[in-house]
DNA sequence: CTATGATAGTGTTAGTTATACACTATCTAA
DNA sequence: TTAGATAGTGTATAACTAACACTATCATAG
Protein backbone atom coordinates (compact mmCIF):
# COMPACT_ATOMS: atom_id res chain seq x y z
CA UNK A 1 0.00 0.00 0.00
CA UNK A 2 1.16 3.37 -0.35
CA UNK A 3 0.73 5.20 2.98
CA UNK A 4 3.91 6.48 4.03
CA UNK A 5 3.59 9.85 2.50
CA UNK A 6 2.20 12.88 4.07
CA UNK A 7 -0.51 14.79 2.20
CA UNK A 8 0.24 17.12 -0.26
CA UNK A 9 4.03 17.09 0.80
CA UNK A 10 5.11 13.89 -1.37
CA UNK A 11 8.03 13.79 -2.45
CA UNK A 12 9.16 11.31 -5.24
CA UNK A 13 12.78 11.52 -4.73
CA UNK A 14 12.33 10.20 -0.91
CA UNK A 15 12.67 6.75 -1.65
CA UNK A 16 14.77 4.93 -3.69
CA UNK A 17 13.04 3.49 -6.44
CA UNK A 18 13.78 0.30 -8.67
CA UNK A 19 13.64 0.03 -12.22
CA UNK A 20 10.74 -2.13 -13.72
CA UNK A 21 10.70 -4.53 -16.93
CA UNK A 22 8.64 -6.12 -18.57
CA UNK A 23 9.39 -9.24 -20.09
CA UNK A 24 7.01 -11.33 -22.55
CA UNK A 25 7.88 -15.39 -22.88
CA UNK A 26 5.97 -15.54 -26.64
CA UNK A 27 5.20 -19.13 -27.50
CA UNK A 28 3.95 -20.32 -31.11
CA UNK A 29 3.99 -23.48 -32.83
CA UNK A 30 6.11 -24.14 -35.90
CA UNK A 31 5.70 -27.46 -37.82
CA UNK A 32 3.54 -28.87 -34.82
CA UNK A 33 6.44 -27.89 -32.51
CA UNK A 34 6.12 -25.24 -29.56
CA UNK A 35 8.66 -22.48 -29.90
CA UNK A 36 9.52 -19.77 -27.81
CA UNK A 37 10.82 -16.31 -29.08
CA UNK A 38 14.22 -15.20 -27.55
CA UNK A 39 16.94 -12.75 -28.36
CA UNK A 40 21.29 -12.64 -27.95
CA UNK A 41 21.81 -9.54 -26.28
CA UNK A 42 24.54 -6.88 -27.81
CA UNK A 43 25.75 -5.31 -24.62
CA UNK A 44 27.02 -6.00 -20.95
CA UNK A 45 25.83 -7.76 -19.02
CA UNK A 46 24.63 -11.12 -20.25
CA UNK A 47 26.51 -10.25 -24.19
CA UNK A 48 25.85 -12.65 -26.50
CA UNK A 49 23.49 -14.63 -24.24
CA UNK A 50 19.82 -15.34 -25.29
CA UNK A 51 17.39 -13.49 -23.21
CA UNK A 52 13.10 -13.15 -22.83
CA UNK A 53 12.10 -10.20 -24.90
CA UNK A 54 11.07 -6.85 -22.55
CA UNK A 55 12.15 -3.95 -21.98
CA UNK A 56 11.58 -0.64 -19.74
CA UNK A 57 8.13 0.17 -18.60
CA UNK A 58 6.80 3.69 -19.09
CA UNK A 59 5.56 5.83 -16.89
CA UNK A 60 2.15 6.80 -18.40
CA UNK A 61 1.07 2.91 -19.59
CA UNK A 62 -0.58 0.26 -18.05
CA UNK A 63 1.66 -3.21 -17.46
CA UNK A 64 -0.11 -4.99 -20.04
CA UNK A 65 -0.11 -2.06 -22.79
CA UNK A 66 4.03 -2.11 -21.93
CA UNK A 67 3.51 -6.40 -22.91
CA UNK A 68 1.26 -5.46 -25.59
CA UNK A 69 4.03 -2.71 -27.11
CA UNK A 70 7.27 -5.15 -26.01
CA UNK A 71 5.62 -7.91 -28.28
CA UNK A 72 4.62 -5.60 -30.94
CA UNK A 73 8.03 -4.54 -31.37
CA UNK A 74 9.39 -7.99 -31.66
CA UNK A 75 6.86 -9.59 -33.89
CA UNK A 76 5.30 -7.15 -35.24
CA UNK A 77 1.59 -9.29 -34.09
CA UNK A 78 -1.40 -7.45 -32.43
CA UNK A 79 -4.44 -8.87 -30.76
CA UNK A 80 -3.27 -11.90 -29.08
CA UNK A 81 -3.40 -13.85 -25.83
CA UNK A 82 -1.62 -12.01 -23.35
CA UNK A 83 -1.86 -12.88 -19.64
CA UNK A 84 0.31 -11.51 -16.71
CA UNK A 85 2.37 -14.72 -15.15
CA UNK A 86 4.66 -13.66 -12.15
CA UNK A 87 6.96 -11.06 -11.00
CA UNK A 88 10.31 -11.69 -10.33
CA UNK A 89 12.39 -9.25 -7.75
CA UNK A 90 15.42 -10.72 -6.57
CA UNK A 91 17.36 -8.05 -5.86
CA UNK A 92 20.69 -9.81 -7.75
CA UNK A 93 19.00 -10.87 -10.59
CA UNK A 94 20.56 -7.62 -12.45
CA UNK A 95 23.98 -6.69 -11.89
CA UNK A 96 23.28 -3.10 -12.92
CA UNK A 97 20.51 -2.03 -10.33
CA UNK A 98 17.78 -3.12 -8.84
CA UNK A 99 15.33 -4.26 -11.60
CA UNK A 100 11.76 -5.85 -10.93
CA UNK A 101 10.69 -7.74 -13.77
CA UNK A 102 6.72 -8.31 -14.25
CA UNK A 103 6.70 -11.23 -16.80
CA UNK A 104 4.12 -11.80 -19.42
CA UNK A 105 3.27 -14.86 -21.56
CA UNK A 106 1.99 -14.48 -25.40
CA UNK A 107 0.68 -17.07 -27.50
CA UNK A 108 0.50 -15.90 -30.80
CA UNK A 109 -0.48 -18.15 -34.03
CA UNK A 110 2.20 -19.57 -36.41
CA UNK A 111 1.35 -17.64 -39.33
CA UNK A 112 2.00 -13.65 -38.37
CA UNK A 113 5.71 -14.16 -37.91
CA UNK A 114 7.87 -10.63 -39.03
CA UNK A 115 10.93 -10.71 -36.35
CA UNK A 116 12.40 -7.44 -36.32
CA UNK A 117 16.27 -7.36 -34.38
CA UNK A 118 16.16 -4.26 -32.88
CA UNK A 119 19.32 -2.48 -32.40
CA UNK A 120 19.49 -3.88 -29.20
CA UNK A 121 20.11 -7.05 -30.16
CA UNK A 122 22.09 -9.22 -32.57
CA UNK A 123 18.99 -11.66 -33.22
CA UNK A 124 15.60 -12.66 -33.05
CA UNK A 125 15.32 -16.37 -33.11
CA UNK A 126 12.25 -19.05 -32.08
CA UNK A 127 13.83 -21.73 -30.04
CA UNK A 128 11.89 -25.13 -29.88
CA UNK A 129 11.22 -25.47 -26.30
CA UNK A 130 12.80 -29.05 -26.67
CA UNK A 131 16.33 -27.38 -27.36
CA UNK A 132 16.60 -24.53 -25.42
CA UNK A 133 20.22 -22.59 -25.64
CA UNK A 134 22.46 -23.43 -22.35
CA UNK A 135 22.19 -20.45 -20.57
CA UNK A 136 20.29 -17.85 -20.71
CA UNK A 137 20.61 -14.51 -19.65
CA UNK A 138 19.84 -12.86 -15.70
CA UNK A 139 17.37 -15.16 -14.07
CA UNK A 140 15.21 -15.95 -17.29
CA UNK A 141 15.59 -19.69 -17.36
CA UNK A 142 13.31 -19.82 -14.10
CA UNK A 143 11.26 -17.27 -16.31
CA UNK A 144 10.55 -19.78 -18.97
CA UNK A 145 10.42 -22.48 -17.00
CA UNK A 146 7.41 -20.58 -15.27
CA UNK A 147 6.13 -20.08 -18.13
CA UNK A 148 6.11 -23.20 -19.93
CA UNK A 149 4.52 -24.52 -16.05
CA UNK A 150 1.64 -22.24 -16.75
CA UNK A 151 0.93 -23.05 -19.98
CA UNK A 152 0.74 -26.71 -19.18
CA UNK A 153 -1.22 -26.22 -16.41
CA UNK A 154 -3.86 -24.02 -18.37
CA UNK A 155 -3.86 -26.25 -21.19
CA UNK A 156 -5.33 -28.82 -19.25
CA UNK A 157 -8.78 -26.37 -18.46
CA UNK A 158 -8.86 -23.49 -20.54
CA UNK A 159 -8.99 -23.02 -24.29
CA UNK A 160 -5.58 -21.66 -24.15
CA UNK A 161 -4.52 -24.08 -27.15
CA UNK A 162 -6.69 -22.48 -30.11
CA UNK A 163 -4.61 -19.54 -29.87
CA UNK A 164 -1.58 -21.34 -30.95
CA UNK A 165 -3.68 -22.77 -34.14
CA UNK A 166 -4.46 -21.13 -37.35
CA UNK A 167 -8.32 -20.31 -37.61
CA UNK A 168 -8.86 -24.11 -39.70
CA UNK A 169 -7.93 -26.98 -38.30
CA UNK A 170 -7.85 -30.53 -38.10
CA UNK A 171 -9.26 -32.61 -34.38
CA UNK A 172 -6.24 -34.56 -34.44
CA UNK A 173 -3.42 -31.49 -35.17
CA UNK A 174 -5.47 -30.25 -31.94
CA UNK A 175 -4.56 -32.97 -30.42
CA UNK A 176 -0.81 -33.30 -31.50
CA UNK A 177 -0.50 -29.60 -30.01
CA UNK A 178 -2.12 -30.81 -26.63
CA UNK A 179 0.53 -33.59 -26.89
CA UNK A 180 3.52 -31.49 -27.82
CA UNK A 181 2.52 -29.25 -24.97
CA UNK A 182 1.54 -31.66 -22.30
CA UNK A 183 4.69 -33.40 -23.31
CA UNK A 184 2.30 -37.03 -22.72
CA UNK A 185 0.30 -39.09 -26.16
CA UNK A 186 -3.47 -38.69 -25.46
CA UNK A 187 -5.92 -41.58 -26.64
CA UNK A 188 -7.10 -40.59 -29.92
CA UNK A 189 -10.73 -41.92 -29.35
CA UNK A 190 -11.10 -40.31 -26.18
CA UNK A 191 -9.84 -37.06 -27.32
CA UNK A 192 -12.17 -37.03 -30.50
CA UNK A 193 -15.26 -37.96 -27.95
CA UNK A 194 -14.35 -35.52 -25.72
CA UNK A 195 -13.40 -32.54 -27.93
CA UNK A 196 -16.96 -33.26 -29.62
CA UNK A 197 -18.83 -33.25 -26.75
CA UNK A 198 -17.64 -30.02 -25.29
CA UNK A 199 -19.54 -27.70 -28.12
CA UNK A 200 -16.02 -26.02 -28.30
CA UNK A 201 -15.81 -26.96 -32.13
CA UNK A 202 -18.01 -26.01 -34.93
CA UNK A 203 -17.83 -27.99 -38.82
CA UNK A 204 -16.38 -26.45 -41.51
CA UNK A 205 -17.19 -28.09 -45.23
CA UNK A 206 -13.23 -27.74 -45.44
CA UNK A 207 -11.44 -30.47 -45.71
CA UNK A 208 -7.35 -30.63 -46.12
CA UNK A 209 -6.13 -33.68 -48.58
CA UNK A 210 -2.81 -35.15 -47.58
CA UNK A 211 -1.50 -39.09 -47.54
CA UNK A 212 -4.22 -40.97 -46.33
CA UNK A 213 -7.65 -39.92 -46.03
CA UNK A 214 -8.50 -36.31 -46.15
CA UNK A 215 -9.35 -34.68 -42.79
CA UNK A 216 -12.29 -32.29 -41.69
CA UNK A 217 -11.29 -28.86 -40.82
CA UNK A 218 -12.79 -27.64 -37.52
CA UNK A 219 -12.93 -23.82 -36.68
CA UNK A 220 -13.23 -22.58 -32.51
CA UNK A 221 -16.32 -21.01 -31.47
CA UNK A 222 -16.07 -17.80 -30.22
CA UNK A 223 -19.52 -17.11 -29.94
CA UNK A 224 -21.27 -19.71 -27.55
CA UNK A 225 -20.95 -17.49 -24.04
CA UNK A 226 -21.04 -19.34 -20.97
CA UNK A 227 -21.35 -23.42 -21.69
CA UNK A 228 -17.97 -25.40 -21.21
CA UNK A 229 -16.00 -22.62 -22.60
CA UNK A 230 -13.10 -22.45 -20.60
CA UNK A 231 -13.49 -26.31 -19.03
CA UNK A 232 -11.96 -28.91 -21.06
CA UNK A 233 -9.76 -30.98 -18.95
CA UNK A 234 -7.65 -33.83 -19.67
CA UNK A 235 -5.82 -34.87 -16.51
CA UNK A 236 -7.21 -34.94 -12.94
CA UNK A 237 -3.17 -33.51 -11.97
CA UNK A 238 -2.79 -30.26 -11.24
CA UNK A 239 0.25 -28.26 -10.04
CA UNK A 240 0.56 -25.21 -7.62
CA UNK A 241 0.74 -22.06 -9.28
CA UNK B 1 14.52 -7.57 -20.07
CA UNK B 2 17.05 -5.15 -19.44
CA UNK B 3 18.78 -4.07 -22.57
CA UNK B 4 18.63 -0.68 -23.60
CA UNK B 5 21.93 0.22 -21.77
CA UNK B 6 25.10 0.69 -22.78
CA UNK B 7 27.77 -1.45 -20.65
CA UNK B 8 29.46 0.14 -18.05
CA UNK B 9 27.48 3.54 -19.05
CA UNK B 10 24.46 2.39 -17.34
CA UNK B 11 22.92 5.34 -15.78
CA UNK B 12 19.81 5.15 -13.55
CA UNK B 13 18.59 8.50 -13.47
CA UNK B 14 18.18 7.72 -17.39
CA UNK B 15 14.49 6.32 -16.96
CA UNK B 16 11.66 7.91 -14.76
CA UNK B 17 11.08 4.65 -12.43
CA UNK B 18 7.66 3.84 -11.07
CA UNK B 19 7.29 3.41 -7.41
CA UNK B 20 7.05 -0.22 -6.21
CA UNK B 21 4.75 -1.43 -2.91
CA UNK B 22 3.81 -4.43 -1.81
CA UNK B 23 0.53 -5.50 -0.76
CA UNK B 24 -0.26 -8.32 1.42
CA UNK B 25 -4.00 -9.63 1.42
CA UNK B 26 -3.74 -11.72 4.91
CA UNK B 27 -6.77 -14.26 5.32
CA UNK B 28 -7.64 -15.80 8.95
CA UNK B 29 -10.29 -18.02 9.99
CA UNK B 30 -11.89 -16.36 13.25
CA UNK B 31 -14.95 -18.40 14.74
CA UNK B 32 -14.71 -20.63 11.82
CA UNK B 33 -15.30 -17.69 9.53
CA UNK B 34 -13.30 -16.26 6.89
CA UNK B 35 -11.93 -12.72 7.37
CA UNK B 36 -9.57 -10.20 5.62
CA UNK B 37 -7.16 -7.81 7.29
CA UNK B 38 -7.42 -4.07 6.30
CA UNK B 39 -5.85 -1.03 7.64
CA UNK B 40 -7.24 2.16 8.20
CA UNK B 41 -5.90 5.31 6.37
CA UNK B 42 -4.80 7.95 8.26
CA UNK B 43 -3.58 10.26 5.24
CA UNK B 44 -4.12 12.11 1.62
CA UNK B 45 -5.26 9.88 -0.42
CA UNK B 46 -7.79 8.00 0.54
CA UNK B 47 -7.55 9.16 3.86
CA UNK B 48 -10.10 7.29 6.30
CA UNK B 49 -10.33 4.77 3.84
CA UNK B 50 -9.46 1.10 4.26
CA UNK B 51 -7.22 -0.60 2.69
CA UNK B 52 -5.03 -3.70 2.14
CA UNK B 53 -1.67 -3.40 4.20
CA UNK B 54 1.59 -3.06 2.43
CA UNK B 55 4.29 -0.20 1.51
CA UNK B 56 6.82 0.18 -0.15
CA UNK B 57 9.47 -2.20 -1.04
CA UNK B 58 13.29 -1.77 0.10
CA UNK B 59 15.99 -1.58 -2.17
CA UNK B 60 17.87 -4.80 -0.67
CA UNK B 61 15.59 -6.94 -0.08
CA UNK B 62 13.32 -9.21 -2.36
CA UNK B 63 9.66 -9.31 -2.88
CA UNK B 64 9.10 -12.17 -0.68
CA UNK B 65 11.20 -10.59 1.85
CA UNK B 66 9.35 -7.44 1.48
CA UNK B 67 6.11 -9.33 1.90
CA UNK B 68 7.14 -10.94 4.97
CA UNK B 69 8.47 -7.62 6.55
CA UNK B 70 5.19 -6.25 6.07
CA UNK B 71 3.16 -9.42 7.25
CA UNK B 72 5.27 -9.11 10.79
CA UNK B 73 4.71 -5.27 10.96
CA UNK B 74 1.11 -5.45 10.92
CA UNK B 75 0.73 -9.24 12.54
CA UNK B 76 3.62 -10.21 14.04
CA UNK B 77 3.54 -13.14 12.57
CA UNK B 78 5.99 -15.36 10.57
CA UNK B 79 6.61 -17.99 8.79
CA UNK B 80 2.72 -18.63 7.47
CA UNK B 81 1.65 -19.07 3.94
CA UNK B 82 2.41 -16.41 1.45
CA UNK B 83 1.76 -16.22 -2.57
CA UNK B 84 2.44 -13.93 -4.94
CA UNK B 85 -0.55 -13.09 -6.69
CA UNK B 86 -0.88 -10.33 -8.97
CA UNK B 87 1.20 -7.08 -9.80
CA UNK B 88 -1.02 -3.97 -10.71
CA UNK B 89 0.04 -1.41 -12.43
CA UNK B 90 -2.45 0.74 -13.87
CA UNK B 91 -0.83 4.17 -14.38
CA UNK B 92 -3.83 6.18 -12.67
CA UNK B 93 -4.25 3.85 -9.62
CA UNK B 94 -2.60 5.90 -6.91
CA UNK B 95 -2.93 9.69 -7.39
CA UNK B 96 0.46 10.71 -5.90
CA UNK B 97 2.42 9.42 -8.73
CA UNK B 98 3.23 6.15 -10.35
CA UNK B 99 2.94 2.93 -8.03
CA UNK B 100 3.30 -0.71 -9.51
CA UNK B 101 2.05 -2.86 -6.82
CA UNK B 102 3.08 -6.73 -6.04
CA UNK B 103 -0.05 -8.18 -4.01
CA UNK B 104 0.50 -11.42 -2.26
CA UNK B 105 -1.89 -13.47 -0.49
CA UNK B 106 -1.07 -14.59 3.22
CA UNK B 107 -2.90 -17.49 5.55
CA UNK B 108 -2.71 -17.41 9.14
CA UNK B 109 -3.73 -19.10 11.92
CA UNK B 110 -6.11 -17.99 13.87
CA UNK B 111 -4.14 -18.29 16.55
CA UNK B 112 -1.34 -15.70 16.45
CA UNK B 113 -3.28 -12.97 15.88
CA UNK B 114 -1.58 -9.44 17.80
CA UNK B 115 -2.62 -6.65 15.77
CA UNK B 116 -0.29 -3.75 15.77
CA UNK B 117 -1.62 -0.17 14.62
CA UNK B 118 1.00 1.62 12.46
CA UNK B 119 1.77 5.16 12.97
CA UNK B 120 0.45 5.80 9.34
CA UNK B 121 -2.97 4.18 10.83
CA UNK B 122 -5.75 4.97 12.49
CA UNK B 123 -6.96 1.20 12.83
CA UNK B 124 -6.21 -2.09 12.10
CA UNK B 125 -9.07 -4.71 11.87
CA UNK B 126 -10.09 -8.08 10.57
CA UNK B 127 -13.53 -7.84 8.38
CA UNK B 128 -15.63 -11.16 7.84
CA UNK B 129 -15.06 -11.57 3.64
CA UNK B 130 -18.65 -11.31 3.96
CA UNK B 131 -19.04 -8.23 5.02
CA UNK B 132 -16.24 -5.57 3.81
CA UNK B 133 -16.53 -1.88 3.92
CA UNK B 134 -18.46 -0.42 0.86
CA UNK B 135 -15.39 1.19 -0.50
CA UNK B 136 -11.72 0.45 0.03
CA UNK B 137 -8.80 2.49 -1.22
CA UNK B 138 -6.86 2.77 -4.82
CA UNK B 139 -7.93 -0.32 -6.63
CA UNK B 140 -7.56 -2.49 -3.47
CA UNK B 141 -11.44 -3.65 -4.04
CA UNK B 142 -10.08 -5.46 -7.43
CA UNK B 143 -7.18 -6.67 -5.65
CA UNK B 144 -9.18 -8.27 -2.77
CA UNK B 145 -11.73 -10.64 -5.24
CA UNK B 146 -8.63 -11.17 -6.93
CA UNK B 147 -7.07 -13.04 -3.80
CA UNK B 148 -10.43 -14.63 -2.59
CA UNK B 149 -10.46 -15.89 -6.20
CA UNK B 150 -7.29 -17.47 -5.74
CA UNK B 151 -7.79 -18.73 -2.60
CA UNK B 152 -11.07 -20.40 -3.41
CA UNK B 153 -9.67 -22.00 -6.64
CA UNK B 154 -6.52 -23.04 -5.06
CA UNK B 155 -8.45 -24.82 -2.19
CA UNK B 156 -10.19 -27.33 -4.49
CA UNK B 157 -6.65 -28.86 -5.92
CA UNK B 158 -4.59 -27.78 -3.05
CA UNK B 159 -3.97 -28.43 0.45
CA UNK B 160 -4.27 -24.53 1.77
CA UNK B 161 -7.06 -24.94 3.83
CA UNK B 162 -4.95 -26.95 6.15
CA UNK B 163 -2.88 -23.28 6.75
CA UNK B 164 -6.00 -22.10 8.06
CA UNK B 165 -6.94 -24.18 10.55
CA UNK B 166 -4.84 -25.33 14.00
CA UNK B 167 -2.67 -28.22 14.38
CA UNK B 168 -5.53 -30.27 15.76
CA UNK B 169 -8.74 -30.18 14.29
CA UNK B 170 -11.95 -32.22 13.11
CA UNK B 171 -12.66 -33.66 10.28
CA UNK B 172 -16.16 -31.65 10.41
CA UNK B 173 -14.01 -28.55 10.82
CA UNK B 174 -12.01 -29.04 8.11
CA UNK B 175 -15.23 -29.33 5.76
CA UNK B 176 -16.50 -26.14 7.27
CA UNK B 177 -13.48 -24.76 6.28
CA UNK B 178 -14.14 -25.53 2.76
CA UNK B 179 -17.75 -24.65 2.82
CA UNK B 180 -16.95 -21.38 4.22
CA UNK B 181 -14.26 -20.45 1.33
CA UNK B 182 -16.25 -22.25 -1.67
CA UNK B 183 -19.28 -20.44 -0.51
CA UNK B 184 -21.20 -23.80 -0.95
CA UNK B 185 -22.42 -27.20 0.97
CA UNK B 186 -20.51 -30.21 0.84
CA UNK B 187 -22.07 -33.72 1.41
CA UNK B 188 -20.88 -34.94 4.70
CA UNK B 189 -19.93 -38.95 3.73
CA UNK B 190 -18.14 -37.80 0.51
CA UNK B 191 -16.30 -35.74 2.55
CA UNK B 192 -15.11 -38.19 4.92
CA UNK B 193 -14.19 -40.47 2.31
CA UNK B 194 -11.98 -38.69 0.38
CA UNK B 195 -10.40 -36.95 2.95
CA UNK B 196 -9.46 -40.60 4.56
CA UNK B 197 -8.58 -41.79 1.09
CA UNK B 198 -6.05 -38.90 0.49
CA UNK B 199 -3.74 -40.05 3.20
CA UNK B 200 -3.26 -36.18 3.73
CA UNK B 201 -4.34 -36.58 7.82
CA UNK B 202 -2.88 -38.77 10.83
CA UNK B 203 -5.48 -39.54 13.18
CA UNK B 204 -4.54 -38.38 17.59
CA UNK B 205 -5.68 -39.72 20.26
CA UNK B 206 -7.02 -36.30 20.99
CA UNK B 207 -10.99 -36.04 20.98
CA UNK B 208 -12.65 -32.75 21.74
CA UNK B 209 -16.35 -32.89 23.63
CA UNK B 210 -19.51 -30.89 22.57
CA UNK B 211 -23.03 -31.29 22.80
CA UNK B 212 -23.47 -33.93 21.05
CA UNK B 213 -20.72 -36.85 20.21
CA UNK B 214 -17.32 -36.10 21.13
CA UNK B 215 -15.01 -35.71 18.08
CA UNK B 216 -11.71 -36.98 16.89
CA UNK B 217 -8.72 -35.01 16.31
CA UNK B 218 -6.90 -34.97 13.50
CA UNK B 219 -3.66 -33.21 12.17
CA UNK B 220 -1.88 -32.68 8.63
CA UNK B 221 0.64 -34.82 7.62
CA UNK B 222 3.83 -32.87 6.74
CA UNK B 223 6.27 -36.18 6.38
CA UNK B 224 4.97 -37.64 3.47
CA UNK B 225 6.55 -36.22 0.38
CA UNK B 226 5.21 -37.11 -3.08
CA UNK B 227 2.02 -38.09 -3.19
CA UNK B 228 -1.28 -36.48 -3.79
CA UNK B 229 0.10 -33.85 -1.47
CA UNK B 230 -1.54 -30.95 -3.59
CA UNK B 231 -4.40 -32.82 -4.75
CA UNK B 232 -7.53 -32.72 -2.90
CA UNK B 233 -9.67 -31.60 -5.37
CA UNK B 234 -13.65 -31.11 -4.97
CA UNK B 235 -15.38 -29.80 -8.24
CA UNK B 236 -14.65 -29.92 -11.35
CA UNK B 237 -15.56 -26.19 -12.24
CA UNK B 238 -12.42 -23.97 -12.29
CA UNK B 239 -11.55 -20.77 -13.10
CA UNK B 240 -9.29 -19.06 -15.52
CA UNK B 241 -6.47 -17.12 -13.55
C1' DC C 1 -32.79 -45.03 33.70
C1' DT C 2 -34.77 -43.74 29.59
C1' DA C 3 -35.98 -40.72 25.91
C1' DT C 4 -34.67 -36.95 23.07
C1' DG C 5 -31.81 -33.92 20.71
C1' DA C 6 -27.48 -32.97 18.99
C1' DT C 7 -23.45 -33.86 16.85
C1' DA C 8 -20.16 -37.52 14.75
C1' DG C 9 -19.32 -40.82 11.58
C1' DT C 10 -20.34 -45.03 8.04
C1' DG C 11 -22.50 -47.51 4.09
C1' DT C 12 -24.79 -48.08 -0.23
C1' DT C 13 -26.28 -47.44 -4.76
C1' DA C 14 -27.25 -45.41 -9.27
C1' DG C 15 -25.47 -42.67 -12.62
C1' DT C 16 -21.64 -40.61 -14.89
C1' DT C 17 -17.03 -40.31 -16.70
C1' DA C 18 -12.39 -42.13 -17.75
C1' DT C 19 -9.41 -45.51 -20.00
C1' DA C 20 -7.95 -48.78 -23.10
C1' DC C 21 -8.24 -50.68 -27.26
C1' DA C 22 -10.49 -52.78 -31.27
C1' DC C 23 -12.70 -51.58 -35.15
C1' DT C 24 -14.25 -49.17 -39.60
C1' DA C 25 -13.53 -45.46 -43.37
C1' DT C 26 -11.40 -43.00 -47.18
C1' DC C 27 -7.82 -41.45 -49.51
C1' DT C 28 -3.01 -42.13 -52.56
C1' DA C 29 0.11 -44.68 -54.94
C1' DA C 30 2.28 -48.85 -56.45
C1' DT D 1 -6.58 -54.12 -56.84
C1' DT D 2 -4.17 -53.91 -52.95
C1' DA D 3 -1.10 -51.96 -49.36
C1' DG D 4 -0.07 -48.22 -46.62
C1' DA D 5 -1.38 -44.20 -44.47
C1' DT D 6 -4.13 -41.28 -42.14
C1' DA D 7 -9.05 -40.25 -40.31
C1' DG D 8 -12.56 -41.34 -37.49
C1' DT D 9 -16.11 -44.53 -34.54
C1' DG D 10 -17.64 -47.96 -31.05
C1' DT D 11 -17.56 -50.40 -26.83
C1' DA D 12 -16.54 -52.80 -22.32
C1' DT D 13 -14.84 -52.14 -18.01
C1' DA D 14 -13.11 -49.72 -14.21
C1' DA D 15 -13.20 -45.75 -11.46
C1' DC D 16 -15.33 -42.04 -9.51
C1' DT D 17 -19.20 -38.75 -8.19
C1' DA D 18 -23.31 -37.46 -5.92
C1' DA D 19 -27.10 -38.15 -3.18
C1' DC D 20 -28.84 -39.83 0.80
C1' DA D 21 -30.03 -43.30 4.28
C1' DC D 22 -28.26 -45.21 8.10
C1' DT D 23 -25.69 -46.05 12.64
C1' DA D 24 -22.94 -44.21 16.87
C1' DT D 25 -21.99 -41.66 21.05
C1' DC D 26 -22.39 -38.07 23.85
C1' DA D 27 -25.38 -34.55 27.26
C1' DT D 28 -29.39 -33.46 29.41
C1' DA D 29 -34.36 -33.40 30.65
C1' DG D 30 -37.98 -35.89 32.66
Amino acid sequence: MEEQEQAHTYDAAKYDRPSVTIDVVIFTLIERELHVLLVQRKRWPYEGFWAIPGGFINMDESLEQAARRELEEETGVRDVYLEQLYTFGDPQRDPRTRVISVAYMALVRAEAQHLRVSDESHAVRWFPVRALPEALAFDHEQVLSYAIGRLRSKLEYTTLAFQLLPELFSILELKHTYEQILGEKLDKGNFYRKIKESGLLEETTHVREGRGRPTRLWRFRTDRSGDKQFVFRWREDRVAR
